[in-house]
DNA sequence: GCAGAAAAAGGACATATGTCCTTAAATGAT
DNA sequence: ATCATTTAAGGACATATGTCCTTTTTCTGC
């Protein structure tokens, strides 16, 4: 993770994405900018986040951890996505684990401050509120794709989610299957049985396998897996 | 529903939930109190809910529908929970089933009061904050389990937050299975797979079938099954 | 390039759950 | 009470997924 100490670059960001509508010029004045690489955590299980973080720029996967070791993907957030603000009012320990899915841009407000705001600010209550509200409701989404659809289609959703619409220009069209394994947790399911549908989509000429990494052959006929439902 | 004109258990109740100091008179003094039988829905998929509702006292049943006409149990409610908290806001049309287990008691805040109060009153965006941050907690959890443990757990589970501290006075040790498929479907399973599931409860001793009926016989045992994780 | 180590892929079999259909039990009308 | 109708329970078999272990493939240091 990377700190970047431009104000100007800051105050432009948080115009074009309205917090100045939201925050109070106390708050946003004193907003850090970070810039996150591939893989790298944002935020970890436990941890005691030390503000508010929103998402100007790159993709972000959050996941649940289990008790017994398992984990959940619980979606992707895109621009612009709000992380702590569970945790913010609480200050409950962070319950979920953030990612960066290539480079982003998070922008932080510090917690004192908010929680100043939080007094009287209502703009940003309601904000938060829509947030909240949202997140309620692809959580839903989420778990209803998760419980009733097979692990086929739920892979074809997540292989959908890494590489759409990844910036026109340089389509990443390949994932490091370092750990395919990891995937599998994702989605809740063993690697074991994960590779046994990468095989099958691999027959059908979905995808190809090469090297350890995956790349997309079809997207059109995995959209038609997804059935629509992307984890998102 | 039955609706009750009784202004001063109305104001009573507000007070004893501590409503008083998150609304404003204006809007504790219009609120409805209304009263809902065993299985009587509270609100339907793609409603428009027409305010804010405050479980004040029984229990809820909340479950998400789904598009291949499955559905999924979400959580059980106690006092004190909103319902009609997520799409207040933004005037969604309802998301998720809600029904009343056994008896229960509602206080109904209107919704343009209520709108009106979200301009300003920062005490209830902060308690609404509060609450959606919860919901997501629990939800979280639910979706976890849902995904991660096999119907067996789940149903010791559903058995539990059924039966659970009904009041200590009659305690409700009894289901009517008039349809165990309901069940099977809140627990996002096949009514054969539950069945086959409730056959082997019996065959340890932990419920007993009687013309259609369950009873708990062997709460430890559940609990045990359960394993901590209780739908709530 | 090669041996050994590490990671990935796949085989064999077990379990969880789904689907379809049959049997048994309960209920209502007569 | 009796038969017909409806509802619940259970059997048989298929599919989805998990676990454990073996075989390939890839990678690393030399």
């Amino acid at each position: 993770m990377q700190t970047i100490y431009d104000r100007e670059a800051i105050r432009v960001l948080a115009v074009e994405h309205g917090l100045d509508g939201i925050f109070s010029p106390r708050v946003t004045q004193k907003m850090e900018l970070r810039c996150y690489e591939d893989g790298e955590a944002i935020c970890s299980v436990g941890d005691h986040i030390d503000g508010l973080f929103v998402l100007v720029e790159g993709k972000l996967k959050i996941q649940t951890l289990l008790p017994n070791g398992k984990s959940m993907l619980v979606r992707f957030a895109k621009p612009m996505a709000l992380i702590g603000d569970v945790e913010l009012l609480h200050q409950y320990p962070v319950k979920n684990q953030v990612n960066s899915v290539g480079h982003s841009l998070l922008l932080v407000a510090g917690r004192k401050l908010l929680l100043r705001e939080l007094e009287e600010n209502a703009a940003l209550l309601r904000f938060l509120v829509g947030e909240l509200s949202h997140k309620l409701y692809t959580l839903g989404q989420t778990s209803a794709l998760n419980l009733l659809y097979p692990v086929e289609n739920r892979f074809a959703s997540y292989l959908l989610s890494l590489f759409a619409d990844n910036s026109g220009a340089q389509r990443v069209e390949e994932i490091r299957t370092s750990s395919l394994i990891e995937t599998a947790e994702l989605l809740g399911t063993s690697y074991r049985h994960l590779n046994r549908i990468v095989r099958r989509f691999i027959d059908e000429g979905m995808i190809a396998r090469k090297r350890g990494r995956l790349s997309v052959l079809d997207e059109a006929k995995l959209s038609e897996l997804a059935n629509g439902n992307l984890y998102e």
